[in-house]
DNA sequence: TATGAATGAGGATTCATTCAT
DNA sequence: TATGAATGAATCCTCATTCAT
C-alpha cells in the first residue's frame, strides 16, 4: 500500500505513480465536466479511465478531497502557463486587465473541461456533512488571488478608478466561469467575441472617473 | 396517496396542504443553502422540518424535481414582489437597472438561503444520470430572462450603448449569484453597499459612449 | 367507514358501492394484465381508474386479497355465463369437450384482460410473506374443477380413454392460460385457429383406444 | 467496486467470484421457488445465503435483471446437460418425444427449484415499469425454441400428423411448467407417472393420422 | 359515502472506503 | 504497484394500510 499520500507536486513519485494520477485525474475532469461534480462518482470515473475498480482511485489518492486537490492543481499550472505566455511582458495596468480576460476565456476553448471542472469543485466541493473542503481564505485565494492584486496594484497606481477591489474581482471570476459553463451548453459559442466582450465590460468599470 | 402531484400553483390544493408543503420548502431551502445541493438529501430536510419520516416528503412531492421546482417557484414569487414593489414606477433605463440591480441585492439580505438555494440548484440540478432537471432554454429564462429583456429594450431606446445584451445579462446574474455565496461564508457582508457598488459597475459598463 | 368487507355477491351492497367496485375491479384487471400482478399496485390502480386516492381501493375491499378475489369471481362470473351459453345443450362427452375448450378459447377474445388478469392473480397472489392468498384446494377447485369433473365423468362412460384426469385437466388449463399470455404479447392472434388446433390436440389425447 | 459485470459465462472471472456468484444464484433460486417471484427480494436471498447484506448482491450482479439472467443461465445449462444424457443417442422422432418429456419432467425431480425457479422468472420478470426484461422472442427462444424445432423436423420426415407446430409446442412447455408448480405444493408427486402420462398424451396428440 | 393526511417498513441501488494479499 | 473482495451507511422512492373526520 501507498503511505504519505500528499499534495504535493510529483516529488518522490515514479513515473508510473505520476502516469496514473494523471490518467485518473484526465478521466475525473471529463466526468465532472459532464455530469456535474454530485453525480462524478469513483464508479464513473475508473469507468470512463477505463481501470477495473474504484480501488485504483482510493490507492493513488488518499481520498476524494485529495482528488479534487489534485484535479485543481494540474488544472491551475496549466492555467497559469497559458496565461504567462500571453501576458508576460504587459506592464500597463489596463491593458494587463484586458490581456487578463481575454486569455482567461481563450483558456476555456482550450481546456474547457478543465476550466468547468475547477468551477463546479469550487462551488460545490464538500464532504457528506456538508462542510466545505477548502476552506474560505484558500477558496478565495485560489479564484480570485491574483485578480484582486492586479486591481489593487493598478488602483495604487491610479490607472482604475474607485471600486470595491474584492467586488469587481469576485464580478470578473463569476463572469468567466459564467461563460464556462455556457459554453458546456453552447460548444459553438465564440469566445474570441466573449472574451472582447467581457475585457471591454470590465474596461469601462474600472476606468477612472474622467 | 396522493396523486396528481403537479407543479401548479396551489389551486386544488387544501390548507394543510399548503402548510406542509410551505413547511417542507422552506426546510428544504434552509438544508440547501447550508450544506450544499449535493448533501440536501430527504433525510436531512425532514429532519430540519420537524417531520418524522421522508416518507412526508414523497406523499406531498412527486419526486426531488418537483420539490426543486417549487423552491424555484416560491422563491420567485417572493422575488418578484419585492423587486415589484421596489422599481414599480421607474421608467428611465439606466434608473431602472439601477434599481434591479441594487433590489436583487437588497433581496438577498430578506430571503438569504432561498437566492443562494435557488442559485444551488440552477447550478446543479441534475438527475442521477446527469442530465439536467430544467432543460436550457427554460433555465436560462428563469436566470436571466429578465434582465436580457431590459437591456435589450435599452438599447433600442438609446439608454444603453453597444454590448452583447445576453453576455451582459449573464454577468449581471453571475455577480449576483456571487455576492449570495459571499454572503453565505460572511453573513456581516454589508449588502447595501455590494448593491451599489454592483449598480455602479454595470451602469458604467452599459453607459453609451460619450 | 365501511364494515363487513366481504366476498360475498352484492347482497346488502347499494348500486353507487357496486359501482365503485366495479370501477375498481375493472380498472385493476386492466392494470395487471398490462403490467403483471407484481407491478399491479394500489397507486397505479386508481390512477387507472381516474380516483384520487388509494384510499378508495382500501374502503370498498378489505384488503388486496379481497380485491383479487372479487377480481376472479367477476371474471369467473361472466365467463361461465360465456361458456353456458355455447356449451349448454351438449351432451354427447366428447363434443362437450371439444365446445368447451374452443369456447375456452374464444373467451379469451372477448374478455382478454379478464382472463389474462386471473391466470396473473392465480400464478403469482402470495401475501408478502410469500404464502398464497389461496389455499391449494380452492385454487385447484377454481383452475381445474370444472374439467375434471367433465373428463372423469366421460371416462366413466367410456367416452374418453386411459389417462390420469388430474394431470389431463391441469395441461388443458395450462393450454389456455398459456394462450391468453400469447395473446398478450401478439393480439392479431387467429384464436379461433388456436381454439380448433386445442380441441384437436385434446381430442386426439383423450379418445379411447382404437 | 466491481466494473465489468456481464452475463458471459465464467471466463476473467476468479474462483472466489464464481463461488459467490454460484452461492447468490443457488439461494437465489430457493428463495424464488418458495416464496415466488414477486416476494424474491434481495434480503431474502442474503439471509438465505448467510450473507451480510444486499450489498454482496449489487457487488457481484449489475442488477436484479442479471441476477436473473444467471439464474436462467445455470438452471439451462444443468438441465442441457441432463437432456443430453437422457435423450442423446435417440434419432427415431417419436422416441424422441417421449424421450424429451419424459426427461424435463424427471428433471423436475432432481432441480425441481431451479425449474420453478426459472418458470416463475419468465412469467414475472419484468423491470418496474412493468415492461418485460426479456424480449419476446428471446423468451420464446428460451422455453420453446428447442422443442418447436424437433417437432417441425419431425412433420418434415412425416414422422407427426398436422398440428399448429408453436402452439403444440407452447402447449407442451405450459405443461411441464404446470407439473412443476404442482410440485411444489405436493412434493410426494409421482413424476415418473406425470412424464410418461404426459409423454403418451403428446404422442397421441402428434401421431399422423392412421 | 367518501376523503384528506399520514405512516412504518421495505424496495433496489450507489456511495467512498478498507482489509488482506 | 496493484487488485480482489467486501462493507455499512445512505440514497430516493413505493408499498398497502390506518386514523380521524
Amino acid at each position: 500500500m501507498r503511505v504519505n499520500h500528499d499534495n504535493q507536486p510529483d516529488t518522490g513519485r515514479t513515473v508510473t505513480e505520476q502516469a496514473r494520477r494523471a490518467q485518473i485525474i484526465g478521466a475525473a475532469v471529463e466526468v465532472i465536466a459532464e455530469v456535474g461534480y454530485a453525480n462524478a462518482s469513483f464508479a464513473r470515473i475508473v469507468e470512463r479511465a477505463g481501470l477495473s475498480s474504484t480501488r485504483m482511485i482510493s490507492y493513488h489518492f488518499a481520498d476524494k478531497a485529495e482528488l479534487m486537490s489534485a484535479i485543481i492543481g494540474t488544472v491551475f499550472q496549466a492555467k497559469d502557463e497559458f496565461l504567462g505566455e500571453r501576458i508576460g511582458g504587459t506592464t500597463e495596468r489596463a491593458a494587463l486587465l484586458r490581456a487578463y480576460i481575454t486569455s482567461e476565456v481563450e483558456f476555456l476553448g482550450t481546456h474547457p473541461d478543465g476550466a468547468l471542472a475547477v468551477a463546479e469543485i469550487c462551488a460545490n466541493a464538500r464532504d457528506s456533512t456538508g462542510t466545505q473542503m477548502f476552506n474560505e481564505p484558500v477558496l478565495r485565494e485560489m479564484r480570485v488571488g491574483r485578480i484582486e492584486r492586479q486591481l489593487r496594484q493598478g488602483q495604487r497606481e491610479g490607472a482604475f478608478g474607485e471600486f470595491d477591489v474584492a467586488l469587481m474581482a469576485l464580478t470578473i471570476r463569476q463572469a468567466v466561469d459564467g461563460v464556462a459553463t455556457r459554453l458546456a451548453a453552447e460548444p459553438d459559442l465564440d469566445l474570441a467575441h466573449c472574451g472582447r466582450e467581457l475585457a471591454t465590460l470590465f474596461d469601462r468599470a474600472t476606468r477612472p472617473a474622467a
